[in-house]
DNA sequence: TTTTAGCACTCTTTCTTTTTCAGTGCTAGT
DNA sequence: ACTAGCACTGAAAAAGAAAGAGTGCTAAAA
């Protein structure tokens, strides 16, 4: 098993090696640990053995491995306490009244990806236990609608209705009325099996054409729970850690960062802040993202940083978790102001 | 001035490095001219000292200096047609009428990327000729209102209107009611001024604390036209092209491409497909933008292809004159379908 | 049993040097 | 006006040399 000089030792050479980003040797740590450099190599050969740390060749200083850095994150890293300093800068955010829910995130992780200099991401939507609290339907004409909704917590989204064929204007609006009747209080999420088991029946029995109308709302009404806000800030800061000094090295990770299934791997579902080190960020081998789900009245989703492996994890997974506090705590203020 | 041969020379050249990305010499163009070196010397010299090509150093064979690559603009370009190949996959996205006009663009860029390996852009707005069309208000307490404005090309935007104290109901739809009577039909960019100078006016006379009520909608009414949509595809790709091989370039683009004012830079407002070459592009002195504006019913905006300066200029240019005329013409299709 | 000193060895990095080669400008001759 | 010939230039690639950081291992000391 690994004693407990060799832990220390491999969490000097973590915040060494997260600092310089070079390999470190034997020799740099001996006034630290009060002995010679031999002794350091022996533990640095064992740790080694057991996974924790690799040579970049042969005869070069020792890197975390993956595994290391995990072993780090899980079991060497201080207690949690953010920084006065980062605290300081994100509480400027949270101190500011006027900005909505949405911008103050925005804004937070814009300052995150600022001082870390690494990749911040938001990745936002309408809460599906939102629940549905009017649809209105504005005719354009006679074969295309707007209909619109609107969910309590004040989100409206509208969807263009086309019609197979035109329908009559009182046909439409008794359905309208009918949705309103039927639907109000559901969950979004809910609206679409809602619409098949108990609407349907219902308009089958009035409407001549019931077909042409059901299908066209079920359409509208149905994807409303997909729409997804996606924000990047700073995406070209990763290119400023020295992992990425090949030209190889830097194409390769802007096309990962620009390729289509980014976004989804991006979501969490854990309410923890949760670190996932190179290939457990299914992302690139290189990075490691840290993320967090955050879930306020009406409104939920991840927000997440992205760096290299060799990322300042403490500091980072501070920020995030004040973050997510305080997103929180100004989501149940929000509300309580508008009572 | 330029002589002839000299044009063929240069043009030649043109179309050379931007095959090849690599150096023109002089031997390489004997066959082509039927002369021996040290004739396309003495011309390559003369276009030199005209300004029009370059050495990357003092033995070097040509490059085409910026005015060169205008001047192949210009003047040596050949008539415009778009090539058979380039036509049809552009048509595949046509063709599909279920398409909606948007998602069109979108595709018709993302194949343009495609097969160029530049980097597109379609920046789009409603356009702001549009009328207001109905303004529906849904309250969600006291304080908080939402209000819908929808235009004649059947765009719905909304907005959460929040009044500094409680106001009855009979008054909101007072106003409401007012609002649309007079509204309906407005350019949207006229509704500020109609908001200001007739309806305030009116308002003033019938509801008591009539200041509250009329910031809240002149509000929520007056910044309805700055909604732009803006959508980059292969931002990655223009890494693949060869001037992009040291890491300082990549860094350096990459930044660019992230910058704030990078969208600024986009717009175009000439009805011609218009080309800016390396600084005239005003992005950075190593791309070319060739872009430009197209307006259908409803919606305007600019659609836009960044690459290097070595860039397959008629072939871009082309792509993007077939791609504005068929938007504008499908857009009128689907006004003819929706009648 | 643990620690340390010492040493040979390995590999990267950096710097120089050399060679090759594509291409030029210029001169003089056709 | 064109061309052949040649000296010259600078980039790029290859090869070599020296420096340095760091290792593993052995044998001795604690």
């Amino acid at each position: 098993m690994i004693g407990s000089r060799q832990k220390e030792l491999l969490k000097e050479i973590v915040l060494e090696y997260i600092k310089t980003a070079r390999p470190v040797g034997s020799k740099s740590l001996c006034k630290k640990f009060k002995c010679s450099s031999a002794t350091i190599r022996n533990d640095m050969a064992e740790l080694e053995s057991l996974g924790y740390l690799e040579k970049t060749h042969i005869s070069s200083g020792r890197i975390p491995s993956e595994e290391g850095y995990r072993y780090y994150v899980d079991n060497l890293m201080e207690p949690k306490k953010i920084s006065g300093e980062d605290m300081l800068r994100l509480q400027t955010v949270f101190n500011n009244k006027e900005l909505e829910l949405n911008d103050a995130i925005s804004k937070s992780l814009e300052i995150i990806s600022d001082i870390t200099n690494y990749t911040s991401v938001i990745l936002g939507k309408e809460s599906s236990d939102n629940k549905l609290q009017k649809v209105e339907v504005v005719p354009i004409n006679e074969r295309q609608l707007i209909a619109i909704v609107i969910t309590n917590t004040a989100h409206v989204e509208n969807k263009t209705v086309m019609l197979d064929e035109a329908i009559p204007t009182e046909e439409i609006a008794k359905t309208t009325e009918l949705l309103n009747k039927m639907l109000i209080g559901t969950p979004i999420d809910e609206v679409p099996s809602k619409l098949e088991f108990d609407i349907k029946p219902i308009i089958r029995n009035y409407i001549k054409n019931y077909e042409v109308v059901y299908n066209a709302f079920y359409n509208a009404l149905s994807n409303f729970t997909s729409e997804r806000d996606v924000k990047f800030t700073g995406k070209a800061n990763i290119l400023k850690q020295p992992e990425f000094s090949t030209v190889d090295d830097v194409k390769n990770i802007i096309s990962k960062f620009e390729s289509k299934d980014m976004v989804s791997k991006i979501e969490e579902t854990d309410d923890e802040v949760k670190v996932y080190i190179g290939r457990e960020s299914e992302i690139d081998d290189n990075v490691t993202i840290v993320k967090t789900k955050y879930k306020v009245a009406g409104r939920e989703g991840t927000i997440a940083v992205i760096g290299p492996k060799r990322m300042e994890y403490e500091r980072v997974i501070n920020m995030l978790e004040y973050l997510k506090e305080h997103i929180e705590n100004k989501g149940k203020e929000d509300e309580l102001e508008e009572k």
